[in-house]
DNA sequence: GTCTATATGCCGATAGAC
DNA sequence: GTCTATCGGCATATAGAC
């Protein structure tokens, strides 16, 4: 063959996560990737069909990337303790990777595939709250953390209460949460 | 004078405002805003110094008008009602003007100036949960309602849950916060 | 599967005339 | 204060050779 493969598309999503977390997602260019792969301008197009696939393949990596950390977490422990344990490593994650955080709570234009890396951690969040508030109010007591858990995110991303306040804030509203929490078992 | 005034600094940054709101942050160029008022692609370079200044100007008059929704909504009744209040007040805001509020919570480059609209409508949401946490504990309080806000609009806005359940948390975790909050005077 | 070369289009920003 | 003209840059995407 005149031209050997030099990358396959595990390789190219790789890089691409890597640059996304130095740069952000608007300074990923396909150009820039294919540069850092060492390969030329257009070489990607034979892996993701435009940029659109590849920026879901990033988001959904992320979200495989944060699904782990999450049910590590939630391993060990009571139901609360559980809780509690997933809100930190949440915040955390999105502390060490915050670019590629961005990316997965980011919205894209492409429709999400059935049984997407999204679908299964949205299953996993459901089924941590239900055990504390059982299954009937667990979509919603679901979404209110996630909600909760990604605005002390922002917030803290943004900096625009400095360093200390967002912390704070996680302690004293989560406790506010899950004591004001109907439970399944009074 | 062979040049008179066809524009100035409102009549942009409104037009600005309504090309966000429109399309989007991302796709408001400074020429296509131009051409909008039926200038020429530089004369906006009068009114502001580059696109990272017409940007800090956008989000200040985002603030401003969210400020004035929020402070309307906090006029009437005692501090819990003014709090629930406040929250729907936030959460239409945002549904009504998604992609200027975007604008307004994603932080710029440019340094805040002293006394801009931001720091305004922080001491207002300080002093609102205030009335019920007492002072001491009202930043704290203030942070966390607003991430819990502002996480309710995202997972609003990326439409990953439905449009039913972002309103279903918001009441349902809205209620467990101020349920499990703690009172100034018991 | 990768290459070179190119089509096409947008962008921010500046120079200098009027 | 607005104009015309232009610089330099980067983007996505395609065509055809090897």
């Amino acid at each position: 063959m005149p031209y050997p493969s030099k990358t396959n598309r595990e390789a190219i999503l790789d890089a691409a996560v890597k640059q996304v977390e130095r740069e952000g997602l608007a300074k990923l260019s396909l150009r820039s990737l294919a540069s850092s792969l060492e390969l030329a301008p257009n070489a990607l197009y034979r892996y993701f069909a435009d940029r659109a696939h590849l920026e879901a393949a990033i988001a959904n990596e992320g979200v495989s990337r944060l699904h782990v950390a999450l049910a590590r977490a939630a391993s060990k422990g009571d139901a609360e303790q559980a809780i509690r344990r997933v809100a930190k490593a949440y915040v955390d994650f999105a502390r060490k990777n915050p670019a590629l955080y961005n990316v997965l709570m980011t919205p894209g234009k492409l429709p999400d595939e059935e049984g997407s890396a999204h679908d299964e951690m949205w299953l996993f969040t459901v089924a941590l709250m239900g055990r504390l508030t059982g299954a009937q109010q667990a979509p919603e007591a679901g979404v209110a953390l996630w909600a909760f858990l990604h605005g002390i995110v922002t917030l803290d991303q943004g900096g625009v209460f400095g360093p200390k306040k967002p912390r704070a804030a996680f302690r004293f509203g989560l406790d506010a949460f899950l004591a004001g929490l109907p439970r399944f078992q009074a």
